[in-house]
Formats: C-alpha cells, sequence, structure tokens
DNA sequence: CGACAATGAAAAA
DNA sequence: TTTTCCTTGTCGC
C-alpha cells in the first residue's frame, strides 16, 4: 500500500521493532547479498521517511556503541523505495524460512521484517541521501515541510493540479488516492492549470493533506470521507475491496457520488488513472 | 507527452 | 491465465 502515510508508517514500525538492537541482515533473493552482508550483526539506529522513500540507518561495524552516539554522516544508509507493488510485512520471533522473493530481512531475538518486491533496495551514503532529500518537494508528513515551496512550483506551471499533486518534486509523498481525494473534498476541477490556483485553495489543499494523511499514518489506511458522509452516518454499505478505506471518488467509477449521486467519472492522466465527481468539482 | 520496463502478489476472468 | 496496482526512471518523438 505504498503511499507517503505508508512509508512513514513503515518508518516507525521498523524503528519500533529494531532501533537500538543488533541485528541480523539477510537476503534469501540474493539481489542484495553483498550490502546484507556488510549490515549483518551491527545496530539499526533509525527510520527515516520522506514521500514514498524510506530510510534505514545502520551504525557501521565498531561504531556506536550507544544509541545516542549516532552519527548520520557516518551511517550506511539502506535506501527502500517500494515502487508500485513492493511489500513489507512484519512478524514475531522466531522467524520462519524467508520466501525467495524476499530481498530484505532484518531479525533479532524479538522480531522479524520481510522486504519484497521494491523498485529500489540499496546501500548508499549520507551525501547521497541528502541528494534525493534535495529533489524532492515538501511531506505534508514532515514536521520541517514548507507549504511554500511547493506552492511556488504550482503556480507557475500550465499543468494540471491533478498531474502537479503526484510530482513528487512538487510534493512528496502523495499518490493517486490521495491525489483524486483532496482535489475532491475542495471541490477542486482536477484539469485546471497549477497557475490558476489560488494561495487560499492551496493552504486548504496543504493542511487537508497534512490532516489526511496523518490521520492515515495513525490508521495504516486512507480513509477520506468527513463524518457525514461515513457508511454509518448514510446508511450505505460499507466498501468493500482490498484497500479498506472509506472515500469519495477512488475507484469508484460509474458508481454514484456520496454528496450529488451523480456519476464518477475516470480517465487516464499521464498514465494513472484518474477519478472525480463532474458535478462537485467545478472550482 | 506517451510508451515501456522494473519489481510480486492477489483479484478477476 | 490475465489483469491490475496507492511508482518512477528512461527513452523516443
Amino acid at each position: 500500500m505504498p503511499e507517503g502515510h505508508t512509508i512513514h508508517r513503515l518508518a516507525q514500525d521498523y524503528a519500533a521493532a529494531f532501533a537500538g538492537t543488533t541485528v541480523r541482515v539477510t537476503s534469501p533473493q540474493g539481489k542484495f547479498s553483498d550490502a546484507a552482508a556488510l549490515l549483518d550483526g551491527t545496530a539499526l539506529h533509525t527510520a527515516d521517511a520522506h514521500g514514498k522513500h524510506l530510510f534505514l540507518g545502520f551504525g557501521a561495524p565498531g561504531r556506536f556503541p550507544a544509541p545516542d552516539a549516532f552519527d548520520p554522516s557516518f551511517a550506511h544508509w539502506v535506501h527502500i523505495h517500494l515502487g508500485l507493488f513492493g511489500k513489507v510485512a512484519f512478524g514475531d520471533a522466531p522467524a520462519p524460512p524467508p520466501a525467495d522473493t524476499v530481498r530484505l530481512r532484518l531479525a533479532n531475538g524479538t522480531a522479524y521484517v520481510d522486504l519484497r518486491g521494491p523498485t529500489t533496495c540499496a546501500l548508499i551514503t549520507h551525501d547521497e541521501k541528502r541528494a534525493i532529500h534535495d529533489r524532492l518537494g515538501p511531506d505534508p508528513l514532515r514536521p520541517d515541510a514548507d507549504p511554500a515551496l511547493a506552492f511556488a512550483r504550482v503556480r507557475r506551471s500550465r499543468t494540471t493540479i491533478a498531474a502537479l499533486l503526484m510530482d513528487q518534486k512538487v510534493i512528496a509523498g502523495v499518490g493517486n488516492v490521495y491525489r483524486a481525494e483532496v482535489l475532491f473534498r475542495h471541490g477542486i476541477d482536477p484539469y485546471r492549470p497549477g497557475r490558476d490556483i489560488t494561495p487560499a485553495e492551496w493552504d486548504a489543499i496543504w493542511h487537508d493533506l497534512v490532516a489526511l494523511m496523518r490521520e492515515g499514518v495513525r490508521n495504516n489506511r486512507i480513509d477520506t470521507v468527513r463524518p457525514e458522509h461515513t457508511p454509518e452516518a448514510m446508511g450505505r454499505p460499507p466498501r468493500v475491496d482490498d484497500h479498506g478505506g472509506e472515500v469519495y471518488v477512488y475507484r469508484r467509477a460509474a458508481r454514484p457520488c456520496h454528496i450529488c449521486g451523480g456519476e464518477i467519472r475516470t480517465a487516464e492522466l499521464a498514465a494513472r488513472n484518474l477519478f472525480w465527481c463532474p458535478a462537485c468539482q467545478r472550482n
């Protein structure tokens, strides 16, 4: 389930299970074996997320005897990007024999975690990590994020707001679900060019994303319907599909809008499926 | 901008 | 068995 909230939640979960402990590191699949051998027996110190990128900071062998002695510039960083269908699975020790698709397994005395199918799983330096941060836009889930930086790019672009919200250089962490849902919640036509978005609209979009994505981290799923539009409040059947969360438009093509009853539409936009309600999104 | 490739697994047909 | 997917780099026009 890879959107920004998933990655931030994973950072929390990796840290909760392994930070400050010595970790067995393996790559049953083999594609990460050399790096795994280097990290094996070292300590996981921190897990960091920016947009959809996850960073695991390990102490070099023999360094950082105490967790609070961590110096990121000396760390070995593992850079993980799940791509479209990468998955992470946690479990309690003892770890079962790994499937041969597991790219990276961490294990300690109490827990294990398996990573499979990532687009990226690579050992990087502190400088390489910084370069990744530098090319990503502000992330609504990071406390240091500056929404004005994102708006500066939005307002000088002729590209549609729907495409800009998916551009990780503009804003990091928003994926196909959050972009569709946040535009619906503010009644904004997805095809409007970025330069036509007003400061007030951007402010509303940004702060809504902060709230929605924080909720997403907490619940580990995407829910975007307001209290008055939940299944219970409306007496409608809950959503039944693999994602679980309650949404207004995402993957609801040809179904009735929860607010106006009109038909939700879908279209291809930059090779991704866009969903919106033409009646409700006229701003 | 579109097409395509690259990772796995689960749902749909 | 085929399709689909909450992604993103690259390559070609």
